[in-house]
DNA sequence: GCTTGAGTCTGTAGCGGCTACGGACTTTAC
DNA sequence: GTAAAGTCCGTAGCCGCTACAGACTCAAGC
């Protein structure tokens, strides 16, 4: 299987998937004798594998250890429920600064909404210190 | 003011104040005679911005923009209000996207728990196509 | 057999937003 | 006077790709 074939058959973008054999998270593949890759479909679905993966957030570091972890079954399940449980705490954070951003964000744009006046309370929330035409709870707000 | 000084005063680390200056998001402060820069409350002011768009989750182009759009008066308040509306837009589906991966994480995750058994739900899900073991309510998901 | 176009190859550079050096200089503290 | 800390500049690295350039190979049509 060619690499464009590989490429569709595992969602993988064409140059992502080379990419990811130079960064040595997929082994090469066979070749042809004129130097093409040839894709196997144990290649093909590491590759899946790869994608999925990161459709779930994880970095390819973090892949490349649940793959050794599904390579090797005498390894324990327990070490990609404690890597999964670690890398869904982070997703949770992450979702929560995004959260706090938006509010804030909201609450900016809420106050200048329809104002043609020359004070822009967005423009102003960035101007000046401590978040004053809001209440921030967090004390290092004021100077 | 020295730049050390000016990153406690404005919340920018030393070298980001360095890089934003290098990539003219910032104006070059004055120098002292030998060549340290010279940083005044204006500028400081500018970087305070500067940190505060940040923690707000503005790119350094939206910034710039917003910089601009600060430094004259003449213009409008209803663009800085669209530039937000649509950073905000942005960040709802950054919280969209993480949201359903960890819901899908919480469900390989759960399935998985507790289980020393040699089948890792977890790496199930990786491995296998369709997400066989939730319930995908993307027609995509099943080839 | 020959041409054309599409696919593939390698290597390198770029993105954003920093961060971290190295080696030279200046300032500050004792 | 000397040692330590701060600053300077330039460059390279991080992640996870993406996009080239310039050389090749392959498949289809004539």
């Amino acid at each position: 299987m060619k690499i464009s074939e590989a490429a569709a058959a595992s969602g993988c973008h064409l140059e992502t998937i080379r990419y990811y054999e130079r960064v040595g998270l997929i082994p090469s593949p066979n070749r042809t004798g004129s130097g093409y890759r040839d894709y196997t479909l144990a290649d093909v679905e590491r590759l899946r594998f790869v994608s999925r993966g990161r459709e779930l957030g994880f970095s390819l570091e973090e892949i490349r250890s649940l793959l050794r972890l599904n390579d090797d079954p005498k390894l324990s399940c327990s070490d990609v429920d404690a890597l999964a449980r670690v890398h869904l705490t982070d997703i949770h954070q992450r979702i929560e600064a995004l959260t706090r951003m938006a509010g804030e964000l909201e609450r900016v744009i809420a106050q200048c909404a329809g104002g043609e006046r020359g004070t822009c309370t967005i423009l102003g929330a960035l101007r000046h210190t401590g978040h004053d035409v809001t209440s921030c709870a967090d004390p290092g707000c004021r100077p």
